[in-house]
DNA sequence: GGAATGTATGCTGTAGGCAGTCGACGACAA
DNA sequence: TTGTCGTCGACTGCCTACAGCATACATTCC
């Protein structure tokens, strides 16, 4: 839901070998690549990649400290594999964290904020009327990610960040489901803030992460095979030989 | 304020040698051996534990996932040093997050829970009567973990604790300067939370959290002197010779 | 036939080592 | 004296290699 934004305290500039391992790890743990409950060989990735051991170890390393990735000392990492449960508490916290933020950013009201906002939500709009669900989706997180900055709380903008890419998966069902209604209530928030109205801008935004909770509940609720966690497989079937 | 566990998605068993490297090096953190800014040198560390580079790596990248340092590639790892500003905001986090916590403790309210929750309070008024502030900041500790596991949230109470060791240092001058009146609070945030009185709750809780922010931001505007993260060195002088 | 034990194998955890890179210091010129 | 360039040293980043361990399969005993 937002956009990719290092934490806090992590690094600066990705220069490094492992950063660009960690990176292709991430897509493929995005993209289902690489399944929930997965277990990462190293040297298969090393291998896949082209490097050696030693940077795909520190980028999984990297990778739990931001929840991606399970550590198992003595049998390695495995893909995060949030349940339905886990992933209902992470979009509680942040229902918590936006309508904090969006407080926060009446508090702080900026013209130029403002105007950045509104135009975000037109190409929002724009898009979801035109069912560029993609585009719909980029638009979305930008405007949550503007809102969240302009609380002026760098650690409430980083934490909200981690929470919601934790989330991850099913974001685009998430955003079909709903479409123009979402856009009306961003517009609502924006006056919002503009005004100042902080208890309102709050409200408007809880409800409306709270919309986006109880969709993304239905959908995995409508879609229960998605669930299961790919069981734990340390070997591969053995060669079949002599 | 709180005490460790574990983050959501970390190790689970703590048996490897880079577990216990991380545990050495957190609580030379903790304990102020290594200051705030101060330039973690591999070599050193893998000297002083008696281990190689290769599990010093491993625990620092773990570390800086949790926000105890700051990894710059090219140039290893720092001890965070966080400022005022950031400190502030990290306690703002923790009082929202906390103010909900108390919020779901009171809504999923439980009878043995309350009576655990009054033991530790008692415990914690007889320990700052007796002036035994370090018995007074582990029962505090416990209440607000406590409280916060009560929510049923696990993402919350995770996210909680983060938060709250990210602020770590000072606790102790920060629970000297309160005392009595905090725990007066504790017991009346018990009884909302047994009575089922959610806003009450929160809010009691809200305005507790809040109160330990001023007096933390109070006491490092006393001692501006604690503040100066260490400037960076990276070498050392160079020996006289020649 | 079933259970316990022995054995093999793949994987992780750790060590050691080499090359690249960044920063500091010193020399030189303006 | 001050600014710039070259050199040097130290530290990190990465690779390779080895040891230990956990699991799965095979064998043996009951």
């Amino acid at each position: 839901m937002l956009a990719n934004q290092g934490s806090t305290a992590k690094i600066v500039r990705p220069t490094t070998l492992r950063e660009s391992v960690l990176e292709r790890i991430l897509e493929l743990i995005i993209i289902g690549s690489l399944k929930p409950g997965q277990h990462l060989v190293e040297n298969e990735l090393a291998d896949n990649l082209g490097v050696s051991r030693q940077p795909v170890r520190e980028a999984l390393q990297l990778l739990s400290g931001e929840g991606w990735v399970d550590l198992r000392p003595g049998h390695g990492a495995y893909v995060h594999a949030p349940t339905v449960e886990e992933a209902d508490q992470l979009l509680a916290v942040r229902t918590l964290l936006e309508a904090e933020s969006a407080r926060l950013a009446a508090r702080n009201t900026d013209k130029r904020d403002i105007s950045a906002l509104r135009d975000i939500c037109m190409r929002g709009l724009a898009a979801c009327l035109a069912d560029d669900v993609d585009a719909a989706v980029v638009a979305n997180s930008e405007l949550h990610t503007a809102v969240v900055n302009m609380s002026g709380n760098r650690v409430l903008a980083d934490l909200t960040s981690q929470v919601a890419r934790r989330v991850r998966w099913y974001h685009t069902p998430v955003a079909r489901h709903r479409g123009k209604a979402s856009w009306e209530e961003h517009a609502a928030l924006i006056d919002a803030i503009e005004s100042g109205e902080e208890d309102v801008a709050a409200d408007i935004m809880r409800r409306h992460t709270e919309h986006t909770r109880q969709s993304y509940l239905e959908s995995r609720a409508q879609h229960p095979e998605e669930e299961p966690p790919a069981p734990i497989r340390r070997r591969r079937p053995r060669a079949v030989s002599s």
